[in-house]
DNA sequence: CGTCCACTTGACACTATTCAACGGGCGTGG
DNA sequence: CCACGCCCGTTGAATAGTGTCAAGTGGACG
C-alpha cells in the first residue's frame, strides 16, 4: 500500500510538537505520512484549541497543497513522524495508482470532514468518543495497523478533548463510563474493542455514516 | 461571474424541500446553483438533524460528484432553486475559467467546513451564531448580492439551529441578545449587520480564519 | 529523589436542552 | 369574507449535560 516510492522524493522525520506545516507559509512539500500520527488545528484568540484532522499512517499532508493553497492550519506531529516528501503538485510520476490515492484521499478527507460537522454538532460525549474510536480503529485497519480488534492509539486524553470539542476531564469521566459498560478497553496507548456492533450503536452512526 | 454557460449545460428548478440529490443515488448531473439556496445535511437514527453545508449562489454542488463519488449525504433546496445542469465531470469544456472556479469552489468548501469544525467545536451560542451570519453575508457579498451592510437570508431559525448545533429556542433567545446588544438586525429573512467588526469580534474570529 | 505530565476524582457553576404554552402571519376552504 | 390550521417565532420554568476549579495519584525521567 505504501510500497511505491518515486526516486526524487526524500524521507523525512519529525519529532513530536514539531510542526510539518505552519499557517500561510508555503508547505515544503507534500507530505505522505509513513509511520506515526499528526494533527491539524486552530487555535482560538482566548486559547481553545480545535484538532480538524488526524493524519495517520498513509494519509497525505495536505492535498490541498497540489491545488495551490497555502496551509490556513498549521500541521503538527503527535508521536515521532515518519514521511515521504513529494513536490506540491499533483502526482504527476509513477502509475495511475499514486493519482488514484491521491484523489481518494482527498476525497475521504473531505467526507471524514462533513461526518465530523455531524459529531460536533449533534452528537454527545459518549457518542462521539465512540465515533473517534471506531473511526480511528476502522483506518489503522485500512492500513494494515490493526491486530484482530486492537490497535495503538498514541493519543492523550487531551488530544483527544481538542478533536471531540469536549474537556480533558470530561473525556477522562466518558471514557471511564465507556470502560465500565464494556464498550471498550483503553490503556497505555492501546485500544481493544471487545464488541465493534456495540459501539458503533453506542455511536449513533446511521446506515451511511463513515465509518463503514 | 456566473455568466458563461455552456450549450449543452441545461437550465433545472427545484422548489424548498425538493431533492437535489438523494444518499447512495447516482446524481443527475452537477449542479451550479445559480439562484436560491441549498443545503446538505445528515440524520441520526432517533431523528437528530445537522445540516454539514450551505449552498448558495455560484456554489457547485457537489465537487466530489466529479470525482466518481456517489452523495453520502442528501441535498434539499430551502428556497426556490434555479440551477445549471452538468454532466458529472470535471468540466472540461469552456475555458480555463471555468475549471479554475471548479477547483476553487471545492477547495473553499472543504476549508470552509475545516472553519466549521472549529466553530462547533469550540464556539459558544453566539459565538456561532455571529460566524454563521458573517460567513453568509461575505459570501453573498462574494457573488454580488449583498447591498452595503445587507443581504437575504431566507433560512427559518430551525434551519439555523440545525447548521449551528443548537436547538431552535437557543437559537431563539440568543438572536434576541445579540439583537439588543446592537450586533445585527434580522427580521422578515433579511440580516443587517450594523458594525462588521464588532461581530467578527463576538464570534471570535482569528486573524486567519473564514470568512476574510 | 524530585519534577513533570498524564490521568483521576469531587464539588459546584453554567450553558444549552426540554417541555410547554402562546401569538402572528399566511394560505386554504367554506 | 371569515374561520381554520399550520408553520414560524417567542417566552417561561425546570432540568440535563458539560465545563470549571481544585486537589491528588502514579509513572517516567533526569
Amino acid at each position: 500500500m505504501l510500497s511505491q516510492v518515486a526516486a526524487e522524493d526524500a524521507l523525512v522525520f519529525f519529532r513530536p510538537h514539531e510542526f510539518l506545516a505552519r499557517e500561510n507559509e508555503k508547505p515544503d512539500g507534500l507530505y505522505q505520512i509513513l509511520e506515526g500520527w499528526a494533527s491539524r488545528y486552530r487555535l482560538l484568540p482566548d486559547g481553545r484549541r480545535q484538532i480538524t484532522a488526524l493524519y495517520l499512517p498513509g494519509d497525505y499532508c495536505e492535498p490541498h497543497w497540489a491545488l495551490g493553497r497555502r496551509p490556513s492550519q498549521p500541521i503538527v506531529a503527535l508521536t515521532n513522524v515518519r514521511a515521504r516528501k513529494a513536490p506540491c503538485q499533483i502526482p504527476a510520476s509513477g502509475s495511475g495508482d499514486i493519482q488514484a490515492s491521491f484523489w481518494k484521499n482527498m476525497v475521504d478527507g473531505s467526507e471524514r470532514q462533513a461526518s465530523w460537522l455531524v459529531t460536533l454538532g449533534r452528537r454527545t460525549a459518549l457518542e462521539r468518543l465512540a465515533h473517534l474510536l471506531l473511526e480511528l480503529f476502522e483506518r489503522m485497519r485500512g492500513c494494515g495497523l490493526a491486530y484482530g480488534q486492537q490497535c495503538s492509539l498514541p493519543l492523550t486524553q487531551m488530544d483527544i478533548a481538542d478533536v471531540t470539542g469536549l474537556t480533558p476531564v470530561h473525556v477522562n469521566r466518558t471514557l471511564q463510563t465507556m470502560r465500565t459498560r464494556g464498550l471498550i478497553e483503553l490503556q497505555s496507548k492501546w485500544l481493544r474493542i471487545p464488541d465493534i456492533a456495540a459501539l458503533r450503536e453506542a455511536a449513533a452512526i446511521s446506515v451511511n455514516d463513515a465509518p463503514a
